[in-house]
RNA sequence: GGCCCCAUCGUCUAAUGGUUAGGACGUCGGCUUUUCAAGCCGAAAACCGGGGUUCGACUCCCCGUGGGGCUACCA
């Protein structure tokens, strides 16, 4: 952090502050400042850190030789001190979060509330994928992130399957989305709920809105009344206040001429009748949100707290699609990533904690994620860092682990000695048999190592090898590599002059795990045997 | 077309009016070295453009430009 003139943040835990105070503050917060935001919040105060129950942002304006934050901050925060305060945190103020910035406006200070930025407040939330097709990176992300939420905070997720198009939606296609979550390790406290299968009360909604004259029929359809005037204001946690004017937006359908309800209908509600506080989604349904609004409103509800997420692209810019191999989670998986790793990567996809931390564990996850902190333009997948990361993580496994999540992947047992030399250099759990194949499957046919390394040179040194091999006692990964070496010396070789044709001798190919090591798991009888079989063969 | 969102290295991001614009992946170079990796060290690499506001703008405002989304009796 900077020094000197900087704004101040405090953390402190205030107990039993009601959030609600916080939106009658923040409109008038922006020039007034903070004594009519004390004034109305009672004893207040103020703010922050990721991970405070009630965020509360004190802004100010320092540049304006204003008196400095210190004063500022001494005359503020002094009465809640009493209370619990550690106040030892310098952040910035202002905000990707519109609500700070206009609160931030000039002037002094502004007492600015972020309600739904507290991670600790209880959020109900939901992820409701629409099964038509697998669940791909973009929506894993969203329900990971509503999951982190959702744990973070205490409160509930909820998995709904928006399968009102029964044309497009399959079982098969909910399966296979059940399975990626469950893969994932996203669980849920309700559901999966049917969204079709809240039909009758879509119904009953939809025939309420009839009679109170919001909705009509239209060619045997229904559709809701959109007034030409006024606006309808989306309240967003990552992109601000997004207004929307009605005079862009028609009276739009909310029940097919068979009757049956559609989309924006039954989210609407759907979240209201779950109690959803807080609706992530993709960035996709911003534009049909004020109509949902509508919807609540025509019902005399008030909305949600939305937050719409940046949308995933393709590594050619271009919005993430099938064409683009669309990973799905079950094609990470059975490409041989790991689950803490795909889960970390799409964490940092669209959000990041500081300029420090890469890895995160899942409870460090849940305990650090927050809205505020997710970024407003779309991301790029980018398998390149997943293997990176994945490589990462596989590294750090124990080695029995590690063996099991191998064994499992491959279908094969007693995998463990090879899986300790190959470790280091897998980054997915399908890079290990390629590289170790050879020590169960025999020697891979690469027929251009075999010509360049034992060739009429080769061959010679890989009978020097041999001879000096079949006197090793005991056959072990140091005296192997005592007699190879010894056998360099003597013939005033270059090291990789005399493994390299052992090495394409025993494994077939000229990459392998170490060559001492590799010959002392193969054992002494099969390793001549391979050898013999070599010299033979050149 | 209309409405809406977005814009920092190739990629993911940090930055919240004052920084030599930081980190990570990838790339390149070096070390290590029995191959390949891994590891370590180093390098190149970005504020879309133009106007404002300000003593000072990557940060705030406006206009362009570019990208994206929505505009269904799909979700």
């Amino acid at each position: 952090m900077r020094q000197g003139r900087q704004r101040l943040l405090f953390e402190l835990l205030v107990e039993g502050a009601g959030v609600d105070q916080i939106d009658r503050m923040d409109h008038h917060g922006v020039d007034r400042g903070v004594g009519h935001l004390l004034a109305e919040g009672g004893e207040i105060l103020f703010v922050k850190g990721r991970r405070a129950p009630h965020t509360w942002a004190l802004v100010e304006d320092l540049d304006r030789g204003r008196p400095g934050v210190d004063a500022a901050f001494d005359g503020l925060v002094e009465p809640a001190r009493g209370r619990n305060v550690c106040a030892d945190q310098h952040v910035k103020a202002d905000s990707r979060c519109a609500r700070r910035r206009t609160a931030k406006a000039s002037g002094f200070a502004g007492c600015v509330a972020l309600p739904a930025m507290t991670g600790r407040q209880p959020m109900t939330v939901r992820f409701a994928p629409s099964p038509t097709g697998l669940l791909h990176i973009g929506g894993a992300r969203t329900a990971l992130y509503n999951w982190l939420l959702a744990r973070g905070s205490g409160g509930r997720m909820i998995l709904r399957i928006e399968d009102t198009d029964k044309v497009r939606s399959t079982k098969e296609n909910v399966d296979h989305i059940l399975e990626a979550l469950d893969w994932l390790g996203i669980d849920y406290d309700h559901g999966p709920l049917s969204q079709a299968g809240h039909q009758p009360r879509h119904l009953e909604v939809i025939e309420q809105l009839r009679q109170s004259g919001h909705a009509y029929e239209f060619e045997g359809s229904t559709r809701l009344k959109v007034p030409d005037e006024g606006e309808t204001v989306v309240r967003d946690l990552i992109r601000g206040d997004v207004t929307f004017k009605h005079e862009a937006i028609d009276d739009f359908t909310i029940a097919r001429s068979d009757g049956s309800p559609l989309y924006n209908l039954a989210v609407a509600v759907d979240d209201l009748d779950s109690e959803v506080t807080h609706v992530v989604r993709g960035e996709d349904h911003l534009s049909n949100t004020p109509r949902q609004a509508m919807i609540l409103e025509a019902l005399g509800h008030a909305p949600p707290v939305y937050a719409h997420l940046p949308l995933l692209h393709g590594p050619d810019g271009k919005k993430l699609s099938k064409r683009h191999g669309a990973a799905s989670v079950q094609e990470l998986r059975d490409a041989g990533y790991v689950r803490e790793a795909v889960v970390n990567y799409l964490a940092l996809l669209g959000w990041g904690y500081d300029d420090k931390q890469t890895f995160f564990s899942i409870d460090e996850l849940t305990d650090l994620f927050t809205l505020d902190r997710v970024s407003k333009s779309a991301a790029v997948f980018d398998e390149q860092k997943l293997r990176w990361m994945n490589g990462a993580y596989l590294r750090q496994l124990p080695a029995e682990q590690l063996t099991a999540r191998i064994e499992a992947f491959t279908g094969r047992e007693g995998l463990a000695g090879a899986v300790e030399l190959c470790r280091e250099k897998i980054q997915t759990l399908a890079d290990f048999w390629p590289l170790a194949a050879f020590f169960f499957d025999g020697p891979t046919d690469d027929p251009k190592a075999r010509e360049k390394f034992l060739d009429g040179e080769g061959r010679l040194r890989l009978q020097d090898a041999r001879a000096a091999l079949a006197g090793v006692e005991p056959f072990t990964t140091e005296t192997i590599e005592d007699s190879l070496r010894e056998v360099v010396e003597r013939l005033g070789a270059k090291p990789k002059q005399v493994f390299q044709p052992v090495r394409v001798a025993i494994s077939g190919t000229t990459i392998s795990p170490g060559i001492f090591e590799s010959l002392e798991l193969l054992g002494r009888d099969e390793s001549l045997a391979r050898i013999d079989a070599a010299i033979d063969a050149a």
